[in-house]
DNA sequence: GCCAACGTTGGC
DNA sequence: GCCAACGTTGGC
């Protein structure tokens, strides 16, 4: 099994709008490494830590988990959505998604000033300068770590 | 709102 | 294939 961190916007989709879903489908990610991970890499029952981002503040608002493996992003073949991307067709789609289910919400945000004080978070992905991919890996030690923090 | 860091595009 | 210009991300 693998871990996972992914980040949202939430203003755009919070943990507590997937609380309210249960589960939710991940478009929008216009990104080839991102992608690549959720073509290739994600599994179902991977457990997720759901971050959200440009937020106040930023941190770790709770746990996800994947619940379908890597399929096109239809959201990329509707004119209408602000994910459109001519390049991408139902032959030939450009552009995978994963679905999230709910697991938990933390009790109060993991904040990214936390994290990047934690010696045993140094090499995460996230505390990195400039780190913006919004779908890293995390290992094991750090997934762990990080719920111990909450 | 600012701006540094990064990814992508496109001219050459 | 290089690299400048541009657009986006996301912390602050």
């Amino acid at each position: 099994m693998k871990y996972w961190l992914m980040k949202c916007e939430p203003s755009v989709y919070s943990i507590d709008d997937l609380e309210r879903d249960g589960a939710t489908q991940w478009e929008g990610v216009r990104n080839y490494q991102a992608r690549n991970i959720m073509r290739d890499d994600m599994r179902v029952g991977d457990p997720v830590l759901f971050y959200h981002s440009n937020a106040d503040p930023s941190g770790v608002a709770g746990v996800g988990r994947i619940c379908r493996e890597g399929y096109p992003d239809h959201f990329a073949w509707n004119r209408k959505s602000r994910y459109f991307d001519e390049r991408s067709t139902p032959e030939k789609p450009v552009w995978m998604m994963v679905d999230v289910e709910f697991v938990e919400k933390f009790p109060r945000i993991v904040a990214l000033a936390e994290l990047k004080q934690d010696a045993a978070l140094k090499d995460m992905m996230v505390v990195q300068k400039g780190s913006r991919l919004s779908v890293q890996p995390v290992t094991g030690a750090q997934f762990k770590h990080v719920l111990r923090m909450v």
